[in-house]
DNA sequence: ATGACAACTTTGAGTAATCAAAGTATATTA
DNA sequence: TAATATACTTTGATTACTCAAAGTTGTCAT
């Protein structure tokens, strides 16, 4: 039975493969997105080598093994689970959810898991937009475009908010940015380092390309 | 905060006093309600105490403080509801939960099973029976009567199943043993360690005094 | 009172995870 | 090519548990 630091690890690194789309990873994104030393995280990915989650390559970075992948899609497919199950049932905010299921993911069974995604339905995504594994560990493919990457006059549909930042989505959702919303870029002004958006009818706004980077979306 | 394994600790020495209707409990019961060795629970408690959990009287025994009989009753609300939850909402067999819930109880915040609770209506009582704390901790009193005191020819009906055991359960459910259902006492040889039983038109049947210990009724 | 026993405590050692700080490669820049 | 900076690894120590086994204490029967 993996620790459930030891599920931390795997799926901060299926998250960082996920989104660079590289299956090898730095040691460096490992130890900052799980807030640990470099030196921790370096023992601790020699453990996790010894029985057999990862490949690790010595100041190169490290690659999940079939059984390490197998087990991080596990853990994204049950995070993504209960956020639904927090905002859809509980009427929880989706600006205070990851932090509740980041532990619940943890204690939850496979048996209350499967029970859990029967009672919502079987839902595709999270309420940040975000797709929601099977149970064998296929996950849809995101959007590789984010809105720093549209062209001014473009319209394009939001897929996902790539931040689990509370104030960040309270931000969000107070802009009307959330899946499934209609954007008009207006401007994008590379230099300045800014585009403006308008959604709905609601008045026009700006976002440095840090925040425009965090929406994913479809043309 | 408190760490898993400290909720544990409090949350066994609660549940004892509770059952033995005394405050003191004895390292003996600690230990062997948490499957620890004598020597662990020594450690253990000894930590516990400096950390005003708790009060320790060496070779006598140990008694919660108001803090921690706070904690303790906060963790026995945690555990009832999910408990609850998991069989009115997720539709899981009552002889199953218990460890399900061992784990979740843990890693639920505050503001999950507020919610959680609403959800639910607000329940009094667990799926055994047993009552669950409110958010002050004020617990109902439980029944001192189980059906080993029970004399031939009364009709009594049951409180609660003071059992987590799997196996005890499913056979309690077949025998249609469960909270709210009327019993009445056939036989009640004490010299035979044995009472009659009859529930509903099935057939009678027998239970050993270990076994009728375990079933808390109201008269 | 004297043993014997059960219940408890102490001791020494191990595991899993962490950090700070010192050390070592690799890449970049001059 | 050499100097420097960045990224990584190693080392030694700490925390929060845990066990096995040896040692101690209190109680109860004789």
């Amino acid at each position: 039975m993996p620790t459930s630091t030891v599920e931390n690890y795997l799926k901060q690194i299926l998250i960082v493969s996920l989104e660079t789309n590289c299956p090898e990873v730095q040691m460096g994104k490992v130890a900052q997105g799980l807030s640990v030393t470099s030196g921790t995280a370096t023992t601790m990915i020699k453990n996790l080598a010894e029985s057999g989650w990862l490949h690790y390559y010595p100041r190169r970075g490290v690659r999940l093994t079939r059984k390490g992948k197998a087990l991080a899609m596990n853990m994204l497919r049950r995070h993504r689970l209960l956020e639904t199950f927090l905002v859809e049932t509980l009427g929880l905010d989706w600006s205070e959810i990851h932090q509740e299921a980041e532990e619940l993911e943890h204690a939850i069974s496979e048996k209350v898991l499967e029970k859990l995604d029967e009672f919502l339905g079987r839902p595709r995504q999270d309420p940040h937009g975000h797709p929601i594994p099977t149970r064998g560990g296929v996950i849809r493919r995101s959007s590789t475009q984010s809105l720093l990457s549209c062209k001014a006059g473009s319209k394009v549909t939001i897929e996902s908010i790539t931040d689990q930042e509370s104030d960040f989505l309270k931000f969000a959702r107070k802009k009307q940015l959330f899946p499934g919303q209609v954007v008009s870029v207006l401007t994008h002004e590379k230099l300045a380092d800014a585009i403006t958006l308008q959604v709905g009818g609601a008045a026009p706004f700006s976002l440095g390309s840090r925040s425009s980077e965090k929406i994913l979306v479809q043309a």
